[in-house]
RNA sequence: GGCGGGGUAGCUCAGCCGGUUAGAGCGUGAGAUUCAUAACCUCAAGGUCGCGUGUUCGAGCCACGCCCCCGCUACCA
């Protein structure tokens, strides 16, 4: 039956006829590492969704490469700033192309560079603009007066808040928290926006439009911000303080101080200010349906400040500003050096595809929330989702087809006559209930995927292969197949299932440009660059797409499982001699120096650890063990498991606990009845093969990976804790 | 402190304007099956819906109080 209450879409859906999206520019002060490789591929993925609706897009990345902090950075590595930033964009390009987001394929148009010319024109024409305007009060938006701050003389630079440390009593100044020495009350002559009269006519304008800052819970945080009032912000900084930045026009003795400088690259790479610019790109043309994509951490500075340097331009506000949220580890913890819980980019490459991260991060991660992050996580979602799911959906269709049909797409139409046979086969004779249902589930995909709910986009798009999963059970061709009358039902199955692949591959092709471009050539579909599954517009698709007699590709596994056993395994080794890597050979921790690192503790990443061990803990973290003696009361095999035994341990309680063992292969229980046995008692209880296994049993492992269990050769009491 | 958002199955979360046996995915267990990547399909497990009081014929969904968690509370990308 036909879901009739569904909406039908707009015959001709309105498409913007372009579509401009940009990633924060990434301060050049480090490596990059997955946060911004996340909002990366989130805009990477929207790029290509819009470009397949056929927009004309442009996608924006890069880095902001100014400031006194990247200056200081160069001179500690005895470099000019310039030649700094430039390694730093390097080790970006290197990274982004690594991951499949670079022009080379298909993913960002410029990775633009605050360091860029043309920037420079760009930001100074915007300076002047601002400069002979009026604020809505009637101000003038930028004058001159005096900034104050905490300045500290050693490093020759303001400190915000979370650079000192707060002072004991009101009385105190602050501490540098590099210097250790106490901080300066200075004031220093500099150029300042007139921030305040903006408000207003902000607050009015996001609330006529509530969809210019997502998602909901972030537009009333600024708004909250904003209606507690505003100060005006000082984009200036005397060339003494920074001279590293973009002189301010009209006075060289100051330069343009982050935000002015930063956020302006937006409208200066496609165009503003400069007229090479203008036709490479076309500000006109791509400024009118911007999306910024940022972090949440820096939504103000892309909505407040932004929004009023655009107004005080006379120039229009974007028309969406989203900010996500942070990627925490998998305890939702941030991820930090210091903790040592941070996903290496090198690492994440090595063992997982490109889609497979993709496809994390859109499904795994509600975008505009926190996310947790965890390679034992993505090993899950990728075989679980991709391989178990999609994977293995195609495999066995295009086996079948293969088997059944001699790799050639069979004939989709039943006959009258067959009817009977096919419902016989509990197959329904015509398409159409199919058909709807994978229509309705591709109007959901897509209004979900424009309204930047991923996660529940790609969910829609699984409820669909589980469909067929189903429909494919159901019918059992491989019965089909053995019945000479049910030929035409045979055919008409697994075109089905072929032809729900081919709206998959479209479906899908932003999120998973490489698998589903495999499986496009799998199903024997164009490559042509005009009929290839990433220029079709998923509102385009028709039911009965597939031609009839196209020879298939011999099908390899799109995604393959992953062995997590082994691969958390070579991962554990990977962060293993990633720490201990000698800092020097390794430019990328060289630069990538925490900045909340405290200097009260020497201590570097770079000490050295003992031979073998992989990396320190604290007493903090060796108490949250308990181990304890156990006296093995019972001992017996599991049923229908070669590795598990299952005990009974005294462990000193009331009452005797069960804990399971894989070392069946190596100890016979009965001998063990009666041993005293290291036990880690508090361990969360897991269930394993139907038995809860509420400890775990201590033992070596040597050659090949053969247990010998702990004991004492000394008389201890039954749950003794050992310390 | 102020403003905002939350506390629902082991985990991550859905639950629209209050209405019969509170849902999904993952994980777990059992069954069936063999086209397929230990896959797919079927079934199951029984969660005081943070706590208390109240409104109502009826509350996870409303009101009040309490407990706990998180975000924002400005010049750092």
């Amino acid at each position: 039956m036909i879901d009739d209450q569904a909406q039908t879409p707009d015959p001709q859906p309105p498409t913007p006829d372009t579509f401009y999206v940009t990633t924060p520019i990434y301060y050049a002060n480090s490596a990059p590492h997955l946060g911004s490789l996340y909002t990366t591929i989130i805009a990477d993925t929207l790029a290509r969704f819009h470009k397949q609706k056929g927009s004309e897009t442009y996608f924006l990345t890069g880095t902001d490469e100014h400031g006194v902090n990247i200056e200081r950075r160069a001179i500690e590595r005895g470099l000019a700033p310039q030649a700094y930033v430039d390694d730093v964009v390097r080790q970006f390009k290197e990274s982004f192309a690594q991951f499949g987001v670079d022009t080379e394929h298909g993913g960002y148009d410029i990775f633009m560079r605050t360091t860029a010319a043309f920037h420079y024109q760009g930001v100074s024409r915007l300076w002047r603009t601002v400069r002979a305007a009026r604020t809505p009060k009637g101000n003038e938006p930028i004058y001159k007066n005096f900034y104050e701050g905490w300045f500290c003389a050693a490093c020759a630079a303001f400190k915000t808040e979370d650079e000192y440390s707060k002072p004991e009593s009101d009385e105190d100044a602050p501490r540098c928290l590099v210097h250790l020495t106490a901080l300066d009350r200075v004031a220093e002559e500099s150029y300042f926006f007139r921030l305040s009269d903006y408000a207003d006519t902000l607050i009015e304008l996001y609330e006529a439009k509530p969809s210019l800052i997502q998602p909901e819970a972030r537009r009333n945080e600024v708004l909250s911000f904003l209606r507690s009032g505003l100060q005006d912000l000082s984009i200036s900084r005397l060339v003494s303080s920074n001279s590293w930045g973009i002189p301010v026009p009209d006075d060289a003795t100051h330069t343009i101080y982050v935000w002015f400088d930063a956020l302006s690259n937006y409208i200066t790479a496609i165009g503003y200010g400069n007229e090479e610019r203008e036709t490479v790109a076309g500000f006109e043309k791509y400024w009118q349906h911007v999306t910024h994509l940022v972090g949440k951490d820096i939504l103000r500075f892309h909505t407040v400040y932004w929004h009023s340097f655009l107004l005080a331009a006379g120039l229009p506000l974007p028309e969406v500003v989203y900010a996500h949220g942070m990627l925490l580890d998998r305890d939702g913890r941030k991820m930090g050096k210091t903790l040592g819980n941070t996903i290496e980019l090198d690492i994440l490459h090595k063992h997982f595809t490109n889609d497979a991260i993709r496809y994390f991060c859109l499904r795994e991660v509600v975008f505009g929330q926190d996310g947790r992050v965890g390679y034992e996580a993505m090993i899950d979602r990728t075989n679980s989702d991709l391989a178990s799911g999609l994977g293995n959906l195609a495999a066995r269709t295009l086996t079948m087809i293969n088997r059944y049909c001699g790799g050639i797409i069979p004939n989709g139409e039943l006959k009258e006559a067959d009817y009977i046979h096919a419902r016989r086969a509990g197959v329904q004779p015509d398409a159409l209930e199919l058909a709807s249902t994978v229509e309705l589930a591709r109007d959901q995909y897509v209004q979900l995927f424009e309204s930047y709910q991923f996660s529940r986009a790609l969910e829609v798009a699984w409820s669909i292969i589980a469909r067929i999963d189903k429909f494919i059970s159901d019918a059992k061709p491989w019965e089909l197949a053995k019945d000479e009358t049910q030929r035409q039902t045979l055919n008409v199955v697994l075109y089905r299932a072929a032809e729900t692949l081919r709206w998959l591959a479209v479906l899908l092709a932003p999120v998973m440009p490489d698998a589903t471009d495999a499986l496009w050539r799998q199903l024997g579909l164009s490559m042509d660059s005009t009929t290839h599954a990433h220029r079709i517009n998923p509102r385009s698709l028709k039911w009965n797409g597939l031609t009839e007699g196209t020879k298939i590709n011999a099908s390899e596994a799109i995604f393959p499982r992953l062995d997590k056993t082994k691969i958390m395994n070579d991962i554990e080794t990977d962060i293993t001699s990633n720490q201990t890597a000698a800092p020097p050979t390794e430019t990328t921790s060289a630069i990538a120096e925490d900045k909340s690192a405290l200097p009260s503790s020497p201590a570097s990443s770079a000490d050295a650890l003992p031979e073998g061990v992989a990396s320190f803990i604290t007493i903090d973290d060796f108490i949250k063990v308990e181990m304890r003696v156990g006296q093995i009361l019972t001992a017996e095999r599991v049923p229908k498991a070669d590795k598990l035994l299952r005990f009974t341990v005294d462990v000193g309680e009331s009452e005797p606990r069960q804990i399971l063992a894989g070392i069946a292969e190596y100890y016979e229980p009965e001998t063990l009845i009666g041993r005293r046995i290291a036990v880690v008692s508090n361990l969360a209880p897991r269930k394993l093969r139907g038995f809860e296994s509420q400890g775990m049993v201590l033992a070596a492992s040597v050659e090949g990976g053969r247990p010998v269990l702990a004991t004492f050769t000394e008389d201890v009491p039954n749950g003794a804790r050992l310390k």
